[in-house]
RNA sequence: GCUUCCAUAGCUCAAUUGGAUAGAGCAACCGCCUUCUAAGCGGUAGGUUACAGGUUCGAGCCCUGUUGGAAGCGCCA
């Protein structure tokens, strides 16, 4: 189902080479929504950009388009207003197959693209022997956000988590605990995470302090680099504590990572060095071998270098950047690599890409993207920290988070006479009180600085979770009581009547899963193969045909045992329904039993679409647009985007709510407008689950 | 000193490759519950888009400068 934006802007792609000529074949048609609901639904301001190329006047222009534009299937005639603007309005027979087409797909009409690309997402990245803290908290939620919409979209997204696990800091740490608790360096959790991180303070200030101290860490990081036995085993049990621990948030908070840590590239990195000598951009420079740079000058106007070893023989974090590079668009194949940090790290992705482009590390065929995102400040406006002065532990801020949101629940159950069950009160809060601290993040420009506010994400108003969640509950809420009533058009629907798959119905779900069609290609080979085999045979048979009798004999058999067949298996009214009903088994087993979604059946035995009421009609332009915000997202990596779509749905949907009457209405209009409700909610559940948040029946 | 990012209503934020009258929510004020969860809906008010120029049919968005804020800048990651 291809978005609406999309066919309009091909009807205009032709009008304008009707119109203008084959040099026009690429000019883009600027087709948008309209920005005022006075002026239709979508507008093109194509007419405006020609005024000069053309030479003519855009009201011209823009008359002689529309001359030649072939939308008369789902438009209104375009109006061209006063510089030379082309409005259209949809017609609401149009907006109701689209409708249609949308509900009867698993997918709500968003297709996969043509092209997957092998996308890697690095984000979250934590550091071993520290705790996961507020600085942490944005690039998992972006980076999984990310990569759930990109892998909506059908690319191959490989998540990487480049935990911090190698370094200067892990000679320091095991140095320190050698000397005062060389049990943790033995036994597996001798020491609480808490416990490390303190320890980790004592060591950082002991390293800065104590110079003895200095040279001792600095042997133990010589010594886990060349691999001995001791240090490499005490490294890896913090690694594998602190692993622990980051899994319990990831859990939390529903995100799956793949780790490949810095330690990962480590044998990677004297080549990298090697390569850039090879290539002649290495220089040394007071010892360190560096890269110099374009663009970055000092005080006196020379060239910064990018350090990538230094004067002792370590290398630095961009030579391990470099490192993920090459084996990323080697090894990995990458087409797109994206990499969620804070925007403090801008200088450095622009420095290492430049170097990694020239070097040849980085093909021109592959992309490189920094996304991103501002600090979280607190509501003072300074970065956000506990009242004692410390970062705050991300395992904190979500207890927080949820505990606030079960108060509030329990208040408004007690202010409404209502009374759950414990569970029931937890399980909403947990939700509510993770997908707020999700959405807050997500809803806003990641760009921007962001202020972290437990009353703001909380509230019910406004562009938050819970008055997102809330909408979805209101459109279970209608679900529900129609089941109690008993008529509903949704519910007596069957959940794709098998009989009636079509080729086009096949065609998706072959698409949609691949892996399990796999053995099916498979077979199809093996089958080919078998009609090659048997047309062999039958060519024997020709010959075998000269000889006489023979053939006669053959055929006979072949007839008595046809008949013996039909009468068997065939004749019988009795075997004809087992048949047929193993047959539908097998199809079961082999498509899978339908989604417990309520999908509607296919073109042809659907219930109408009525859209009428403004607010339907409103509602229903809204949900269509769901493809267009996703493809957006995917190229430009604002998640806040489909966060805004989601927000005004609601609002569409509630306003809906209010003015239209569902269950209330007479048929046909009742169970046009369940259609609308079901939609909605799917399309609700599908956009926040891309979020990486779920939904809740009840609340 | 240099580089990058940012500056939009009292507050928190939007604004789709430059498009028509810059939109929401919060806070304030005024309405709407015998009716599918009022955790909702409607309305009023609130703006020289930090400032000054420029580019063009057209600028919150692009360019230059100024002011204010944040981050980074040779051997930490």
């Amino acid at each position: 189902m291809s978005s609406i934006q999309t066919q309009l802007t091909q009807k205009f792609s032709h009008a304008l080479v009707a119109a203008f000529g084959d040099e026009f074949s690429n000019t883009d048609p600027l087709v948008v929504l309209a920005s005022n609901p006075k002026f239709g639904d979508y507008q093109s301001n194509i007419a405006l950009s020609l005024t000069k190329p053309l030479q003519k006047n855009p009201m011209k222009i823009a008359q002689e388009i529309c001359d030649r534009l072939e939308i008369s299937n789902f438009c209104e005639s375009p109006e061209i207003a006063k510089p030379g603007f082309i409005n259209l309005t949809l017609k609401p027979d149009y907006l109701a197959t689209q409708l249609a087409t949308m509900a009867s797909d698993r997918r709500l009409g968003v297709e996969k693209v043509k092209q997957p690309q092998k996308v890697i997402v690095d984000f979250s990245s934590p550091n071993i022997a520290k705790e996961m803290h507020v600085g942490h908290l944005r690039s998992t939620i972006i980076g999984d956000s990310i990569a759930r919409i990109l892998e909506f979209r059908g690319h191959d997204v490989l998540r990487l988590n480049h935990v911090g696990d190698w370094g200067t800091q892990f000679g320091m740490l095991i140095a320190y605990l050698r000397e005062t608790h060389p049990e943790a360096l033995m036994t597996a959790n001798a020491l609480d995470l808490g416990n490390l991180v303190t320890l980790y303070r004592q060591a950082k200030k002991q390293f800065d302090e104590d110079e003895a101290f200095q040279e001792t860490a600095r042997q133990e990081v010589v010594r886990l680099q060349s691999g001995a036995e001791d240090s490499r085993h005490a490294w890896q049990l913090l690694c594998e504590q602190s692993r622990q621990e980051f899994q319990q948030i990831y859990d939390r908070l529903d995100i799956s990572l793949q780790e490949r840590g810095e330690s990962f590239y480590n044998p990677l990195l004297p080549g990298v060095v090697e390569h850039l000598d090879s290539v002649g951009l290495l220089e040394e420079n007071e010892g360190a071998k560096c890269v110099f740079l374009e663009g970055f000058t000092n005080k006196e106007g020379d060239r910064l270098p990018l350090i990538v070893q230094k004067t002792d023989g370590g290398f630095n974090y961009a030579t391990t950047d470099l490192a993920a590079l090459q084996y990323r668009t080697g090894k990995d194949e990458a087409d797109r690599i994206i990499y969620v940090t804070d925007a403090g790290q801008g200088n450095h992705f622009v420095q290492v890409f430049q170097v990694a482009r020239k070097a040849k590390i980085l093909p021109e065929n592959v992309e490189v993207v920094h996304v991103p995102f501002g600090v979280v400040k607190g509501k003072d406006g300074k970065k956000l920290q506990t009242r004692a002065g410390d970062t705050v532990r991300l395992k904190d801020l979500l207890d927080e988070a949820v505990s606030r949101a079960y108060q509030d629940l329990d208040k408004r159950l007690q202010e409404n006479n209502r009374t759950e069950s414990e569970p029931f009160k937890e399980n909403v809060a947990e939700i509510v009180g993770i997908s707020a601290v999700k959405y807050a993040d997500l809803s806003q420009n990641r760009t921007s600085e962001y202020i972290f506010n437990y009353d703001k994400m909380l509230d019910l108003k406004g562009n938050t979770v819970p008055y997102l969640l809330y909408t979805y509950v209101r459109t279970q809420g209608i679900g529900r009581k129609e089941e109690k009533i008993g008529s509903s058009a949704l519910t007596t629907v069957e959940p794709v009547s098998i009989a009636k798959i079509s080729p086009k119905y096949i065609q998706q779900q072959i698409q949609d899963n691949w892996p399990t069609f796999k053995p099916m290609a498979i077979a199809s080979g093996v089958l080919v193969t078998i009609i090659f085999v048997i047309d062999a045979i039958v060519k024997i048979h020709l010959a075998i045909h000269h000889i006489p009798l023979f053939s006669q004999i053959l055929q006979f058999t072949g007839f008595s045992y046809t008949l013996w067949f039909a009468f068997k298996h065939l004749l019988f009214y009795k075997k004809r329904q087992q048949f047929k009903q193993k047959l539908e088994e097998k199809k079961r087993e082999f498509l899978g039993t339908p989604d417990t979604v309520k999908i509607l059946p296919p073109a042809g035995d659907r219930a109408e679409i009525i859209l009428q009421e403004d607010s339907e009609l409103i509602l229903a332009k809204h949900l269509l647009q769901l493809t267009d915000v996703l493809a957006e997202v995917e190229r430009d990596l604002y998640p806040n985007r489909l966060c805004q779509y989601l927000y005004e749905l609601s609002q569409k949907f509630n306003q809906f709510f209010e003015n239209c009457p569902v269950l209330k209405a007479e048929e046909p209009v009742r169970t046009s407008r369940l259609m609308l409700c079901d939609l909605t909610a799917r399309t609700l559940k599908q956009g926040l689950s891309l979020l990486g948040i779920s939904v809740l029946e009840r609340m």
